[in-house]
DNA sequence: TGACAATACTTGTTTAAACGATTAAAGTTT
DNA sequence: AAACTTTAATCGTTTAAACAAGTATTGTCA
């Protein structure tokens, strides 16, 4: 029994390596705490794309960003930064217009509506996120947050 | 500077929580992790669902699995089993059968031909694991795996 | 300045994910 | 045993993701 198990992940470790074993449970944590989060964006017609965008551009302020600095700002990658930006656009979540500059730029910024949501939005998901984490405690946190800088060096 | 930001994720902390900071970190890791495997993935023709059905049902062995045995033991969970099964099985990945005892089950087991890719994928497969973790080192990794097996608890 | 290249975004098309409804078989109840 | 419920898988349709090709604008340089 060395193959991919969601009922036993720990088997893995001695045939395919603690890396395997790692990667494996990264997985399906990030998989079972994503869920939760995109239920409660659900609700409000949102993917979690959708989210990060908004979040992005609420960050951003007045002036806006353009699709590329969007797309280099995202977490999850996305290669089709427009088509997401319409669908927020139809639900009159943002503004978008031509640069007067350079036009071939179009700035998309947060609508008052964008902006009521996420607004809306902030507290439950804190709170969703401290009910998913709280429960490791801070000392532990810290180590994993540091863990995972790790990972990226 | 609250906001959502792959450049600086850290930004997040004091506004949103520890734990939200530390949510952010396991995404980005994960979809940095997945990408490459991915690709790799991608080069023989499969996506990560499909690959990770072969190997459960390599463990399986003989006997095959059922659409629910595999939906279960799924790590990252999909609605539609069938499809991923239609599509293995037209690349002859798997063979399935509609079971004597109940026929209301269809088995599925690895074929042949299916057993030959997921053995030339192995070591890649190890290896890229190995890459993209080995860095930590032994003890961090063991520290890791237990942070994870933590917040399921 | 006119041709060429680079950048920024958009569109078209193919492919796969999501969700609900449907069929078929087996188990349960009266 | 007939009616009903549950379980297992499949199918139909809508929706979104992926990838490549295309359009428009700007920048570069001979």
């Amino acid at each position: 029994m060395t193959e991919l198990d969601s009922r036993q992940v720990l088997a893995v470790k001695s045939a395919w390596g603690l890396e395997h074993e790692v990667f494996l449970k990264l997985v399906k944590v990030v998989n079972e705490l994503s869920y939760e989060i995109e239920v409660l964006l659900k609700e409000q017609g949102l993917s979690s794309a959708h989210y990060n965008i908004l979040r992005i551009l609420r960050g951003a302020g007045e002036e806006g960003l353009a699709c590329s600095a969007i797309g280099e700002r995202l977490l999850v990658k996305s290669p089709d930064i427009t088509r997401l930006l319409d669908r927020l656009e139809k639900q009159e979540l943002i503004e978008r217009a031509r640069s007067l500059v350079d036009r071939r730029i179009v700035t998309s910024c947060l609508s008052e509506k964008g902006q009521k949501l996420l607004a809306a939005l902030d507290e439950p998901m804190k709170q969703l996120h401290k009910k998913q984490l709280e429960h490791l405690g801070e000392t532990k946190l810290e180590q994993l947050s540091k863990l995972l800088d790790d990972i990226q060096n």
